[in-house]
DNA sequence: GCCCCCGCCACGCGT
DNA sequence: TGGCGGGGGC
């Protein structure tokens, strides 16, 4: 039995219970989010609402596992019927369902970026576009901003700094893109938003279905939801027809508007906006105690992130006063830095207050990341990255991958092309040529291709020479025998993945590849060993209902943090983002430099100038600059993810595309009243004193400024 | 026709 | 640091 009056605050409390009509829940950062997210659906359960009327929507997988695992403690019922997932999540789950009637077949393949560029390269190989003036990855945002909606070809950006339109060319690339995929059997990220709403749309029996099956619809990080991620769950929450009065839905969105780091994905504040309109009547909750931090920190968060002209107004609160300051470093380089770290860490564990687990150390890119790695390493000091090359994008693992999902599906020429000649076969260029030159011109898949060109009957001539047709033969074989096993019984995918990494000599080749470092090819071969271990465990696992292969790769598709591992008594390193939503003891900021805090592409994609002003008069008169107050809110992030004690570093040289390059502190450094801080010289300082010494002063005159 | 090696380029956040 | 494209060697 739950006791809600002992456990919450008034507005918290309020929160809980209010699980009929519309709900906006505006939570400050550390004001217990999660707390009254688990509460309710565990008060909705004790309500004797049905599980499988509840549906929470979240952003990441870490979120929605933390949030099922505590109603689980809090209700100590087992949870099968009730959805909690990624919006990404719900979508695989509802095209698992629903996808024939689009005219795709239920194995299709989920690509994720990196195949999305390479399809992306393909598509424009085979149009005429000699040169394209942007390269594949700013290719494949484009086509996705084009997909959700975000902007249409009339308005899309040109390429950075340009002030370009995009070429009209470019569309019939993006058509070509979506024609492959089709032909392919496979979908990307964005297909998971919009392919459900497409279905939806057209069949109101199905829409009523759903809706009315989610009768209760929450929707937590709210301000990082993207126009296509509204128009998904508003959907179902409204129906259609007669059910379209919003005022009915019992539908509670949590957010803070102070968070919102993700607008480069589609995040849209208007969301807001849309949310209020939509929904009329609705409850709206602040929850401004903050539980978390102390007086100082929370301070300097609030001196931040005051300097944002477009907030929601609120003010967060702490009864937890004090606090100890706010340490400012600014070590030599980066290699300073992580060794200025490592030496915290050493002398607060000495005081034996602190786990290892007590640590976060925050970057803003991952690959900020490597040095402190290095410094860990060799201090023997345990650590975990989240975050970055996900284990899932290495080599090796991605090889194996890509078999599994050809075997899957074999109509995934992306995966095909990666499999087909990794080992090498002897299969290549000119033979892929001939093949894809088949495919384009019948409409179809390699696959089909090849099974047409090699396999002829008798007497009649292949454009393939008899070598190549039997190479492809030979793997073509491979593929449908693993097809038959994989397929054919749900049972020990380990074993079989193991066996086919075995039949196809992935050992040898890794030998062969890495003959200077035998070290390098033992590494990976453990790696796999440990994606077959997943595998194994995830099999035996006995709250998992669905072991298939299809299964496994639709899980895998979605992972792109490792998330595999235990996290206690490791230090925490991992991006700003990555950060949103956990806490840590003390945090470490870690390159709080201008063109890094605020970061420089963020700017330039804006198309405006890095921000360092000389004076605060200046300060006052830049205009409002929508890319300077979301790198505001990612250091506001940051700062309010520490309970006791925050540390900033912000390196005097920093070694950027293999150059030293000199660096100036963050502006937002700035921003935090000073009285909080205190500014250090570091060891390193004593190597060039004159430039340490300019540094230290220029660090000092811009918080007197304030 | 395939493969290997070298030089070049980029390095923002993530479902 | 590594991924990729181009050119020369086999």
């Amino acid at each position: 039995m739950l006791n809600l009056k002992e456990e919450l605050n008034d507005p918290q409390l309020q929160a809980v219970r209010a699980i009929h009509g519309p709900v906006l829940i505006i939570a400050g950062a550390g004001s217990g989010k999660t707390r009254v997210i688990t509460y309710r659906i565990a008060h909705m359960l004790e309500s004797g609402i049905p599980q499988h009327s509840i549906l929470a929507l979240t952003f990441t997988n870490k979120a929605a596992r933390e949030m099922e695992t505590r109603v689980k403690e809090l209700s100590g019922k087992k949870l099968q019927a009730l959805t909690v997932c990624t919006f990404h999540a719900f979508g695989v789950k509802f095209l698992k369902e629903e996808i024939e009637s689009l005219g795709y077949r239920k194995n299709f393949s989920i690509y994720d970026e990196v195949d999305k560029e390479a399809l992306i390269k393909d598509c424009l190989r085979e149009s005429r576009i000699a040169n394209p003036d942007i390269n594949y990855y700013e290719m494949g945002q484009l086509f996705s901003g084009i997909k959700t909606g975000r902007y249409t070809w009339a308005d899309s950006p040109g390429a950075a700094g340009t002030g370009a339109r995009y070429d009209a060319a470019y569309e019939n690339v993006y058509n070509e893109y979506n024609r492959s995929l089709k032909i392919f059997n496979a979908v990307d990220f964005d297909d998971l938003l919009t392919l459900p709403i497409t279905i939806l749309e057209q069949n109101t029996a199905l829409l009523k279905k759903y809706h009315e099956r989610f009768r209760y619809i929450m929707v937590d990080e709210f301000q990082d939801t993207s126009l296509i991620q509204y128009r998904l769950f508003s959907l179902i929450a409204r129906g259609s027809g007669a059910d379209l009065i919003g005022t009915q839905a019992n539908v509670c969105v949590v957010g803070d508007d102070d968070q919102s780091i993700y607008s480069w994905r589609g995040a849209n504040y208007r969301n807001l906006a849309c949310f209020e309109k939509d929904f009329p009547d609705l409850a709206e909750i602040k929850l401004e105690q903050n539980y978390r931090s102390t007086t100082t920190i929370l301070e300097a968060a609030n001196g931040v992130i005051s300097h944002n002209t477009m907030r929601k107004e609120k003010s967060l609160w702490s009864d937890q006063s004090g606090g100890k300051s706010i340490e400012l470093f600014y070590p030599g380089s980066e290699s300073d830095e992580a060794d200025f770290i490592v030496s915290q860490i050493n002398t607060l564990m000495m005081g034996g207050t602190f786990a290892y687990d007590s640590f976060g150390v925050l970057f803003r890119t991952n690959s900020m990341t490597r040095s402190i790695e290095e410094s860990f390493l060799e201090s023997n000091i345990p650590y975990k990255v989240s975050g970055g090359t996900s284990f899932f994008q290495r080599k090796e693992i991605k090889d194996i991958i890509s078999y599994l999902k050809l075997i899957a599906n074999t109509h995934d020429d992306i995966n095909l092309l990666r499999s087909i000649n990794t080992p090498r076969r002897g299969i290549g260029k000119t033979t892929i040529q001939t093949l894809s030159d088949f495919a384009h011109s019948h409409k179809t898949s390699l696959w089909d291709a090849m099974e047409r060109l090699c396999r002829l009957p008798e007497g009649v001539p292949s454009p393939l020479p008899q070598k190549t047709r039997a190479e492809l033969d030979t793997f073509m074989g491979l593929i449908e025998d693993f097809r038959v096993r994989m397929l054919g019984e749900k049972k020990d995918l380990a074993a079989k993945t193991r066996n086919l990494a075995d039949q196809i000599d992935y050992w040898s080749y890794l030998i062969s590849e890495h003959s200077k470092n035998e070290k390098i090819a033992r590494w990976k071969f453990a790696n796999i060993e440990y994606f077959i271990g997943a595998i194994d465990q995830w099999e035996k696992n006995p709250d998992n209902t669905d072991t298939g292969l299809f299964a496994w790769l639709n899980r895998i598709s979605l992972i792109t943090r490792d998330e595999g591992g235990e996290d206690r008594g490791k230090v925490n390193v991992m991006t700003i983002h990555a950060s949103k939503g956990l806490e840590f003891p003390v945090v470490f900021i870690a390159g709080a430099e201008d063109g890094i805090i605020p970061h420089t592409r963020s700017l330039e994609a804006a198309g405006e100038e890095p921000f360092t002003p000389a004076s605060a008069e200046e300060d006052t008169q830049t205009p409002v600059s929508l890319s300077m107050e979301e790198e505001r809110r990612l250091f506001y992030v940051a700062i309010t993810r520490a309970r006791d004690k925050l540390f900033i570093t912000s390196c005097q040289k920093r070694r950027r595309l293999q150059e030293l390059v000199e660096c100036r502190p963050s502006p937002f450094l700035e921003e935090i009243p000073p009285h909080l801080i205190e500014v250090h010289q570091t060891e390193s300082a004593v190597e060039n004193p004159k430039q340490a010494e300019d540094y230290f002063n220029l660090m000092r005159k811009r918080l007197a400024v304030t």
